[in-house]
DNA sequence: TAGATTGTTAATCGATTAACAATC
DNA sequence: TAGATTGTTAATCGATTAACAATC
């Protein structure tokens, strides 16, 4: 309201909160936690709390917390703590959870399966839209609730349905022309599973999560354990 | 060899590279696509590869892998390069593969399940040695060659099988719980699906996926988008 | 008013980047 | 030798932390 910080400090990338400021993509990180304590807290019957309550369930300190809402706006009352339901509503703003996102899934394997009936995902803002697969003998069944959909007509469906984010659970060797043709139909953000670098335009983001990265990092530590174990 | 970085600057957790001095985390984090960029590398091959190679295939820049790299030590030649098998193997040491993990899955379900037969676990270094779930209909069933226990038997499990990394795959409102069980019978390592923050003690490592953070995260970019879009 | 708790500042810390000397 | 490429340095950048003034 002050106009102090009107000289905006927007992020190269455009992603501004508040006032213009972008918010940085470690605070951006979090925001999910956050939002998760927050239902929490809100399903407990709270309707006030403290950024020591919000820390202690997202797992962070509450100095942390308190720095990375900044990043949105002021949101509580100083000597008070903050409103539950309004703190919820403005994260789920700042995350782009106030419209459903469509969703596309491209793989339909073991784990597509799993993630395609994953209760979380519909629960969170997101509606899955369309299943896609390469195999013949996937193509035409049904999985929850949705016919899979030839790889061909990749880009029809993605026209058709609008989804602006797809899941990709493809086997590693087709991971790359599959996200290209996501890419040249519209979509803007990939989550994939494929174990293996993706190459994208600078307009549309990647999430890599693998499975057998993260357990190697864990042997890592539990080597460094062994390893280093005993003498201090 | 020369010794003169012989006053080791170890991390405060014992996670020491070459010479004693800690891998930062980051690195750390970075080391299982330089794997995987030297295993496709070989596959391909090339006995020789160079910074600029390999980076393009892990999909970072080069100045950022040899830095990382020499985290570990000096295993490449100016002015030659990289000799694919030696890096490959020491960095397979360095990420604690040299013996396999013996990896313990509690929460048989969708994902569970997925994850049991998830042949990408097997083929980077580690084994399943156990199944455990709650549910009486599932304990006794037989899933990727394994008998899945009963949730009571957990310590006798990790006893047994010597299980030190475990996956979870249970509904959020047991995770804790499990989590306690598993770190009580040993486990230091434990990579989580569920959608809550875990606590554990300092020597244990946790490392948390969430699909559903995941496209939180990308939502954020696509709001950004739609709502900043247009001018610049 | 006194106590509580936020939002912000400034200091510290860690990660990334770019340049280049070392060396094959 | 000349060209190539690493390993390291130093500068920059971004993230975290701790302390506290603002304010309810």
């Amino acid at each position: 309201m002050d106009g102090r910080r009107s000289a905006a400090r927007r992020g190269a990338d455009g992603r501004a909160g508040r006032d213009g400021q972008a918010v940085p993509s470690a605070t951006v990180g979090r925001l999910p936690g956050y939002l998760r304590a927050l239902e929490a807290t809100a399903a407990a019957g709270a309707v006030l709390t403290s950024s020591d309550e919000l820390a202690e369930r997202a797992g962070v300190t509450p100095a942390q917390l308190r720095k990375d809402l900044s990043y949105l706006g002021s949101y509580g009352r100083r000597g008070v703590g903050y409103d539950v339901a309004h703190l919820r509503e403005q994260v789920t703003v700042a995350l782009g959870l106030a419209d459903v996102r469509r969703v596309l899934l491209v793989g339909v394997g073991n784990l597509g399966h799993a993630l395609a009936n994953y209760a979380g995902i519909a629960e969170r803002g997101f509606v899955l839209v369309g299943l896609v697969d390469a195999d013949p003998a996937v193509v035409g069944t049904t999985v929850a609730g949705l016919v899979v959909e030839p790889a061909d007509d990749l880009a029809a469906v993605v026209a058709r349905t609008g989804a602006t984010i797809a899941v990709l659970t493809t086997p590693a060797a087709v991971a790359q022309q599959v996200c290209d043709a996501l890419v040249a139909a519209g979509v803007v953000g990939v989550l994939t599973f494929a174990p293996c670098a993706l190459r994208v335009p600078p307009h549309v983001d990647v999430r890599a999560v693998d499975v057998a990265s993260e357990l190697q990092i864990l042997a890592f530590h539990d080597r460094a354990r062994s390893a280093g174990g005993g003498a201090s």
